[in-house]
DNA sequence: CGCCCAAGTCAACAGTTGATGACTTTTACA
DNA sequence: TGTAAAAGTCATCAACTGTTGACTTGGGCG
């Protein structure tokens, strides 16, 4: 009452650059490159909205940025390649705590229309997913491997996020839960 | 050279609202809902940029309309279950020449992140390929089946557009054809 | 032919977007 | 303390969006 709890932070660039970033990654992966506004990134950071081109030149030099602190999915690589598809069936599915893995997939399905985003897209899918996917997995066809796993975390994450998953019962996502296991271990299994 | 070929169409307005719908149509699958501009489209249908505001009433409804036009993906039933996996794989990685089906599969994964569009998406997606598709397939859970496997299909068709096939040799493609056609089959079989 | 309504055009609107330059405020150092 | 540079703010620009109303043009019917 007597006043707003800390008011105006003490200024601090990197604490500025880094709110701006969290609340990028927000929009991006909510609404898409396009769909999110410098305005809106700014508002989330608290932050006047000049400041963004300021700190980071343009928004696709933003996009850029927010896509280089993805996580090399690595949560997707603890455990073993035997139980590979149970476990990321089950992540995906049961997305009560969307980590930051998928998150960036949201990033990347969410702006695959964009022509400005393309490029960016094309190579922090490479270096954050695919490359150390394959890396992981090794054997004969590794990159054939990661990437048709790859396309299909992406289309039931991009279906999940198209139809909220209305449209299935309880029963219907344990099966579905028990058949991608089944279909995505047949995708990287050698 | 003497003069252009017809240098203005007799009027006629079912002709003119069918050229907005097929500008429309291949705008939308280019650069998404909310990436295609009106004015685009109309220029592309050689027409003033209001008709298109006056022939469908709104942006969304004009996007309705040219999802209800979707075929009902049937040329992916025409064979039989067995050879599912091979003869989809084929079709959507030989993509010489793009077919009907796989367009609107382009215009659902491009403008998956439109909030205006998402709720025509996720009807015309319903009508249009899952529901027949599970109709098609029969069997226990098929609407589960038919779901993960449109799912690898959307993964597939997206990290195409995503990354123009840059970094696949030929005989990388031939693996992730075989292996497309195996994973495919095995999410379609009871 | 002459009319009249449909078909098509034009200009403009209000809103939003990304970006920029000039301005004010704060911090830190000498 | 005094000051210069960093950090943040403000107003504004030009471009583009969807949409609307008033206008002009054309072809078919009498």
């Amino acid at each position: 009452m007597v006043e707003l709890p800390a008011p105006s932070r003490t200024r601090n660039a990197a604490a500025t650059r880094q709110a701006i970033l969290d609340a990028a990654h927000n929009r991006f992966a909510k609404e898409g490159y396009d769909g999110a506004s410098l305005r809106e990134i700014a508002a989330d950071a608290k932050v006047d909205a000049a400041l963004v081109s300021r700190y980071f030149g343009s928004k696709e030099e933003l996009f850029v940025e927010v896509l280089n602190c993805a996580p090399d999915a690595s949560d997707l690589f603890e455990g073993t390649l035997s139980d590979f598809g149970t476990r990321v069936a089950a992540k995906i599915l049961d997305d009560r705590d969307v980590d930051q893995g998928v998150e960036y997939l949201l990033i990347m399905l969410r702006s695959a229309s964009s022509l400005a985003a393309a490029e960016p897209l094309r190579r922090s899918m490479r270096t954050h997913f695919h490359d150390p996917f394959a890396a992981w997995l090794g054997g004969p066809q590794a990159d054939v491997r990661a990437r048709l796993a790859g396309d299909l975390i992406m289309g039931v994450c991009m279906s999940q996020a198209i139809t909220s998953d209305h449209d299935l019962d309880e029963e219907g996502r344990a099966s579905l839960r028990s058949r991608l296991a089944k279909v995505l271990q047949a995708a990287v299994e050698p």
